[in-house]
DNA sequence: TTGAAAGCGCTAACAG
DNA sequence: CTGTTAGCGCTTTCAA
């Protein structure tokens, strides 16, 4: 019945107050029957509780949060492109969000989805925040950090003391993949990423490490969007340019992975047989592909889970450290 | 007094009574300042956001929330099973949640991501809901109602007149899948998916009403999960308890699609030749699997746009309707 | 162009 | 067990 007219709330919204005059208690007693304080009497709390459901009484969580100092509310900044190609889902799927919410949920807290552009423009009332994204690096780091809000970071664990983060042990991710390689007898590689992310940084790093321990080579380090088209199109480029001189690859995501295996067979190469690949995340496509894609898993959900679990113990004023997650290697048919 | 313990932040915040003092104005003037109104002189606003800046002031934003009576958040509500089989991205992807930010984004509002158990046990201060999630559809409804927070919901259009909903044209996507099983020549169908959903039921609704008109047959309709286990379970228990009377099939996901055609192909029945199939979101993996999965797409993104754009319009007293999406049919292999 | 007063709705602290 | 007082930090209103 064209309910949903009102603005933002139908009329003047009823107080506590209200319900105080009404019951014939102070407010505080309201407050407190409300919030099932211990030291109500049970018929004054049942009487509070059946005339604020009468009136549809609900909770100012402004006043509340102003009065307490408090939100109880994490603010998670992403990483967004509006893109259609490079979906949201690719470096950060929702699984990452699903940990940190399962987490927060189960501390009662809520979390805002917000990008650094909003988080400047129109921040939000929060305790905390959580900073997802390898490409705001440097920079979204100094911003969130002049917020004066507590932080965790979703990446590379550096050195760096200053700030708490976690990610996935991506040097190792990068060893396991050189390893399954140089397993395959493959001698000669080419990495597939943009480097200048820290995280993906680690994983080359891991990578060559193996290579050289090996007496292995790496050919060529190609700097390609985390797309599948970013992949293909590297991929392309590489086969066009010079005859083909590797027979192993590395992919920094399952993305580029994919549409590097596509470039491939279009140009003849045959997969694994003349050029093995690696891809990382592990994604439900790196299954259904064809041939079946060779990965890293990272542990997203766990990754979300441990992300919440610091920051609220940082706004509770608890010691907390950075942390790697270890890594699964998936071998597959590349 | 020990004000509060300030886990939160690390010393007392600057306030603007602070900065006023300082600057020698009024804590308004600073208010003004900062918030550029007109009416102020210049000067006077350079030496108040020098002050700001050099004693790191932060706006409460907690307390402006209060005092105007608007938070600018918006409260997105999924349904969220922390099991790991049913990816949180399974019915609702993230280019769903993508379309919503970047439309909350344009406006400067914030976007709070949570679930209905917190919306309930611990609501954030917003100033309207968009509810996602068939699961919830009878029940959250309901409860959001409860809240007296304009909301939209992202689902299926019935009559009900009551609510605000964006959803895709469900029946129409049906009639698509219908069509294109026909073209092939099946004449024997299977519906795989839970239609206790309302969207569901609408896809199965559209599809059932062209069989109709071709005399075309529904031999099973299997309740199922959204995901791709489900699909496989539902169609390898269909296979076991008889002979196959069926040569074509329409599934509610993708996920559901793909399942099902490892079914069939685990006893031997040949996809598409035997048995035709059409998915539904032509997720990602639709592309991937073997054989191409044929799909409906649904425009996710405009999804989450029109539903953002909507609850805003609410929260700003405007009239807003109901409306249904187009959906475009992807013919692949199946 | 600036300021004084008031108060948004709630809850902590202390008294009774 | 209940109440009084005070005030969180900001912005609206009205006045200068």
């Amino acid at each position: 019945m064209s309910r949903n007219h009102s603005p933002v709330q139908s009329a003047a919204r009823v107080t506590m107050d209200d319900l105080a005059r009404e019951v014939g208690v102070s407010k505080i007693t309201v407050s407190r029957a409300l919030a099932d304080h211990p030291g109500v009497r049970e018929a004054t709390r049942e009487r509070v509780r059946a005339v604020a459901e009468a009136r549809g009484f609900r909770l100012n969580v402004a006043a509340r949060n102003l009065r307490q100092q408090r939100t109880r509310t994490i603010a998670v900044v992403i990483e967004m492109t509006p893109s259609h190609d490079r979906s949201m889902s690719e470096p950060y799927p929702l699984s990452l969000l699903g940990g940190i919410l399962q987490e927060l949920s189960g501390a009662a807290y809520n979390m805002v989805l917000t990008t650094m552009a909003v988080f400047e423009r129109a921040p939000p009332a929060v305790d905390g925040v959580i900073l997802l994204g390898q490409g705001l690096y440097e920079d979204a780091v100094d911003k969130v950090q002049k917020s004066g809000l507590p932080y965790v970071i979703w990446g590379s664990v550096d050195g760096n003391e200053d700030h708490i983060t976690v990610g996935s042990n991506n040097v190792h991710g990068g060893r396991l993949a050189a390893d399954h390689l140089l397993f395959l007898g493959r001698r000669a590689m080419v990495f597939l990423g943009e480097t200048r992310h820290l995280e993906i940084a680690d994983r080359l790093a891991g990578f060559k490490t193996r290579l050289a321990e090996n007496g292995a080579r790496l050919m060529a380090t190609l700097h390609c969007p985390f797309t599948e088209d970013g992949g293909h199109g590297a991929m392309k480029a590489l086969l066009e340019t010079a005859p083909r001189n590797f027979d192993g690859v590395f992919a920094a995501s399952d993305a580029i992975a994919i549409g590097a295996i596509r470039a491939l067979q279009e140009a003849q190469v045959a997969v694994p047989d003349e050029v093995a690949i690696v891809g990382f995340d592990d994604a439900p496509s790196a299954v259904h592909c064809q041939p079946a894609l060779t990965s890293v898993r990272q542990n997203w959900d766990e990754g979300g889970m441990l992300l919440a679990r610091k920051i609220l113990d940082l706004t509770h004023g608890r010691a907390v450290k950075s942390q790697a997650m270890p890594v699964l290697f998936k071998a597959r048919e590349t």
